[in-house]
RNA sequence: GCGCCUGUAGCUCAGCAGGAUAGAGCAACGGACUUCUAAUCCGUAGGCCAGAGGUUCGAAUCCUCUCAGGCGCGCCA
């Protein structure tokens, strides 16, 4: 595709050559409105060299410059010098690139051959599959999308809560309280019964923690008892996991948990004892990081059992052995920025060089209108319950608007989840929010549905057209039905394509591929949503302003393309973000 | 107490390696369906960018302080 911000900075380069092209790239910009053009460069930082007021040195580089085949106006405007790029080459380059790369238009060869780690979702065993947890899950899986289209190998890890002292309290709490059959029946919510139960106990009877404790230590040891319960209240958890997973379309490449790294622990004491260290501290061993301005890292308690840090150090030990990662990326709340940070520290200090290559992309908390979510006080709100909801309110819209359509069932769960798959990933994933069912259950202005929406709707008039693929369109007025790649477009008046609303789609679609690296660089999926809903906007206006099944039929080709390339772009965005684009709803 | 994060329209948020008149959506009000899906589109109204200092030709954006909220800070994960 055409770099605009490339062709400027020839084109000034070749009157200026005292400057470095780098230096130009970085200060071009784009003007805050329309009718001041594409691109912008701003003037002021060359007042200090050309020693004049950067309203005449506007004009005099305005006049210097000539425009050419790229640009087909260069306007001076004050300090600035404003640039309108060619619409028709620009509209052509655009169709183009679509055409040729089809679905896989905005991909690259970036990341080849360069393996990204993802751990993201990472669930506590025993535990129910909160709204908590949809943010890790779904950031991280957009973002391992995005990795991928960008020619990573990505590899999803889940890094399950499946292990910790936690479960020597649910031992005792099921060999004191639970029967088998009940939690057979409703695993999550009985397993929850019994954790809450111990709670409430254990504030009265403190000794409960100490048996907890003690039968943690066991199944570290290996003891058969405790193995096998634990070995039971994952299998049933994971079970009811997966379920919500596959209505999410989410997979995972590894499973390995914390207690995956169980049999990993002491080679990784060991190791940090080598390096000297390890430091005794009231019993426990830590790593001491006073120096870095950080509390020390708890590495074993004083009874010898392992900590969180330590399973974390474990895994990263052991992903490189493995993987041999280019990155390693943690989707975790905010509230682990310390952990994570004593944790790389940690591995620095150990020697690893590529702890640099290990990335915590921190996240805001959910929280409910009646408080922080609390699964000890039962205040949670299920995920599966939202992604329900948003379904049977999807059922509900479609039967008032739409009671004909075809396989409704389907379209209902694309179209629920996908509401809250997207209002997941349209804000930086850093702020807090509180969940509001009447915000996720809301399908008007920026949301998923108005995106899948405008999709559905292009495909509605690509039906009505009869064409599925540019070969359809290319065919319209001519006889060619295959075509190179390249070649075809030549037979397509590009100049019908001028009005300000088609432009603005175009221009819309020309940026997609750049707000994929930029998602990639800045590990912001909001970024792509951000772009999808800008396109669907300008795509719903040009749609509004201008017929498209018109008589002419070079007008009618043109407008198709614009129509099946915005249909591409929106439907490759949302795959991205992990969301399906229904061809009618 | 110390550290990290956040504060922009009534609400939810963009914009923050400084640049032109601070943008969307929701909610409110008013318009547009016998013509390609009205889950749409157009318009009106809504702002001391938390506050105070500073740096700069220029600050929502950078620095300092203050205020408000969130999170974290040794045997949970």
């Amino acid at each position: 595709m055409i770099d605009f911000k490339e062709k400027l900075v020839d084109l000034f380069i070749e009157k200026y050559n005292q400057f470095e092209r780098g230096e130009i790239l970085e200060i071009i910009e784009i003007p805050p409105q329309e009718d001041m053009g594409d691109l912008a460069l701003p003037c002021f930082k060359f007042a200090r060299v050309f020693r004049k007021a950067p309203n005449l040195i506007a004009e005099e580089i305005c006049a210097n410059l000539a425009s050419n085949e790229y640009f087909q106006e260069i306007r001076n405007m004050g300090p600035y010098v404003n640039f309108f790029v060619n619409k028709e080459l620009i509209a052509r380059s655009v169709i183009n690139n679509v055409y040729v790369q089809g679905e896989r238009y905005g991909s690259s060869t970036l990341g080849e051959g360069k393996n990204v780690i993802v751990e993201f979702s990472s669930p506590n065993i025993a535990k129910p599959f909160s709204i908590a947890h949809i943010r890790t899950t779904v950031i991280g899986h957009a973002l391992r999308n995005i990795y991928k289209f960008l020619g990573f190998n990505t590899i999803a890890i889940n890094h399950l809560g499946d292990y910790g002292t936690q479960f020597g309290k649910l031992i005792v709490a099921f060999k004191t309280w639970g029967d088998r059959e009940t939690v057979e029946k409703d695993p999550i919510p009985e397993l929850l019964k019994l954790y809450v139960k111990f709670h409430d106990v254990a504030e009265e009877k403190p000794e409960l923690e100490d048996e907890a404790r003690e039968w943690f230590k066991k199944l570290e040891e290996g003891d058969e008892e405790a193995y096998q319960l634990w070995q039971w209240f994952r299998d049933v958890s994971l079970k009811e996991f997966n379920r919500i997973y596959e209505m999410m379309g989410i997979d995972f490449d590894s499973y390995a948990g914390e207690s995956f790294y169980s049999d990993k622990m002491n080679a990784v004491i060991e190791l940090l004892e080598e390096k000297g260290l390890l430091k005794d501290s009231e019993g426990a061993k830590i790593v001491d990081l006073e120096e870095y301005n950080m509390p020390p890292a708890l590495i074993t308690k004083s009874d010898g059992s392992t900590l969180y840090i330590t399973r974390d150090l474990a895994a990263a030990i052991y992903r490189k052995q493995t993987y041999d990662f280019y990155k390693n990326i943690y989707v975790v709340g905010s509230q682990q920025n310390l952990h994570f940070q004593q944790m790389f520290k940690v591995l620095e200090l150990a020697g690893f060089d590529w702890a640099k290559d290990c990335i915590h992309i921190p996240f805001g908390m959910v929280s409910l209108e009646e408080g922080t979510m609390s699964t000890r006080r039962g205040r949670v709100v299920f995920l599966e319950d939202v992604l329900n909801k948003a379904v049977e309110k999807t059922r509900e819209i479609i039967a008032e608007k739409n009671p004909d359509l075809p396989d409704k069932e389907k379209v209902a769960r694309e179209v629920g989840i996908g509401a809250i798959l997207f209002q997941e990933l349209s804000h930086s994933r850093i702020k807090d929010y509180l969940f509001s069912w009447d915000t996720a259950l809301s399908f008007e202005g920026e949301t998923g549905p108005y995106v899948q929406y405008t999709h559905a709707r292009a495909c509605s008039v690509l039906e009505k057209a009869g064409v599925k693929t540019f070969a359809d369109i290319f065919a319209i007025n001519g006889k060619e039905t295959t075509v190179e790649p390249g070649r075809a477009l030549e037979n397509v008046d590009y100049g019908l394509l001028l009005e300000d609303e088609a432009y603005q789609v175009i221009k819309q679609i020309y940026t997609f591929p750049e707000s994929i690296i930029k998602a990639m660089e800045r590990n912001e999926p909001f970024l792509i949503t951000r772009n999808i809903i800008d396109l669907a906007q300008a795509f719903n206006k040009f749609y509004h302003e201008y017929p498209i099944l018109v008589e002419d039929p070079e007008l009618r080709k043109a407008r198709l393309l614009l129509v099946l390339c915005t249909k591409i772009v929106i439907k490759t965005g949302l795959k991205l973000l992990g969301i399906e684009s229904p061809e009618k709803m």
